[in-house]
DNA sequence: TTCAAATAATAGTAATACTATCATAAATAA
DNA sequence: TTATTTATGATAGTATTACTATTATTTGAA
């Protein structure tokens, strides 16, 4: 069995739905190649126009700039996550099954991307690993936060709260925990593949690393 | 009693040392500045010459370029943190009040700055907060390691982790557990004053509320 | 077939991120 | 004291970035 999953994105992050046509859709395939490559700052859209045999111009009736286009692909991510999250958890009764579940979904790398058709996940979880930041570290954040585009991310972090809630109802700090769940998977999986002397890894691969650090410290602070 | 406090910053991070000029010292706080009122992206040498009547050509021949600047800024604070946690902790034996007192530093803001002469160290919290992690979320990060100029990171990292070893040293991941105390207080602050759905803020100051959220749950790993 | 929408091709602008040159002022060394 | 190094200012220039605008061509839907 095989099956696409499409995410309804908020329209306020694109002038133009890419999944409306062939174009807006490579554009998004290529961006998640190119932004792996370069980096965000080194990425532009004269190199993306270049890469899809189109032109700037072409790009920009789909996206403001760089900085929207970073956001559509990770509130892809997000919404992907959840969905994920959703799906690994159906019929898992144990409650601290559940929560091992999300903490290997927040730490482990995909597995490289087969389908021409599918975003490569592999590279997309790398790039939120190393850019998602950028997104909402910058002085207009109050502004684009009115958009609602970080809605996913939100629900994201709610929906990883209820879980943390069921397995121990008095903890305080459901949201907050679980924020600090993602984004420390994220720090910690790059600290320890470009700055180990930031973490205790040794010799294991740093998802595995990352898993286990944070398993460890998630019960310890809910039991 | 008025002390100032000099830190040598590593000579690879700059062209000319900012320290040994009146012009560059200017520079340094200028930029602290306009990097708070702008951000990091809206920063540029252009700006901060007007602002200092300088020429950009003068603020080239000190930095490469402004992400340099950002990372010496940074290496300034890192290494004032280091000068204030171990200040801070002298002779208190108490070794959960020595963690107490580093979640209280990594948490809080700094008083307003008063002296003339020194760095504006409010704004310089502010800036750590929502621009640090620019200076290594980037593709050259494995290049500008070699120089080592995130030692002063590094050795933060490191002391703080001595202190949770001191404390605990069944603990596996100090190291781990250091630089997530560290990331997870500037997310926290910056999560609950900007994008408050992603933290359990209810009313206090965010500063307080995210004091509280640390202390709780270091405690919980730990004990 | 006809009409509207999307794209390509092209041009152009202001700002950014630099590099280079030369004159002058200030500090220092002979 | 003069000579010389050094820092800065003034100015110019380049390539790239981040856009906006215009027109022609293609495509696809009515």
């Amino acid at each position: 069995m095989e099956f696409q999953i499409k995410f309804d994105i908020n329209e306020k992050i694109f002038l133009r739905n890419p999944e409306s046509s062939e174009l807006g859709k490579l554009m998004i395939k290529k961006s998640i190649d190119l932004i792996y490559e370069l980096g965000f700052e080194q990425f532009t859209f004269k190199k993306l126009a270049i890469e899809i045999n189109s032109t700037e111009a072409s790009i920009y009736r789909y996206f403001e700039n760089k900085h929207r286009l970073l956001l559509y692909i990770l509130n892809w991510y997000w919404s992907y996550m959840e969905f994920l999250v959703t799906f690994k958890l159906e019929n898992v009764t144990d409650k601290k099954e559940r929560l091992k579940i999300i903490v290997s979904l927040l730490t482990h790398e995909f597995p490289e991307s087969t389908s021409q058709f599918d975003y490569n996940k592999k590279l997309l979880n790398q790039i939120v690993i190393a850019e998602s930041s950028k997104v909402y570290l910058v002085k207009e954040v109050a502004e684009i936060n009115k958009d609602e585009v970080f809605k996913p991310y939100k629900d994201l972090c709610g929906k990883i709260a209820e879980v943390i809630s069921e397995y121990n109802s008095d903890y305080k700090y459901p949201r907050s925990l679980s924020t600090t769940l993602i984004e420390t998977s994220h720090h910690q999986q790059y600290f320890s593949a470009n700055l180990p002397k930031l973490t205790d890894i040794s010799s294991k691969a740093n998802s595995e690393f990352t898993n286990q650090f944070i398993e460890d410290f998630l019960f310890k602070i809910l039991d």
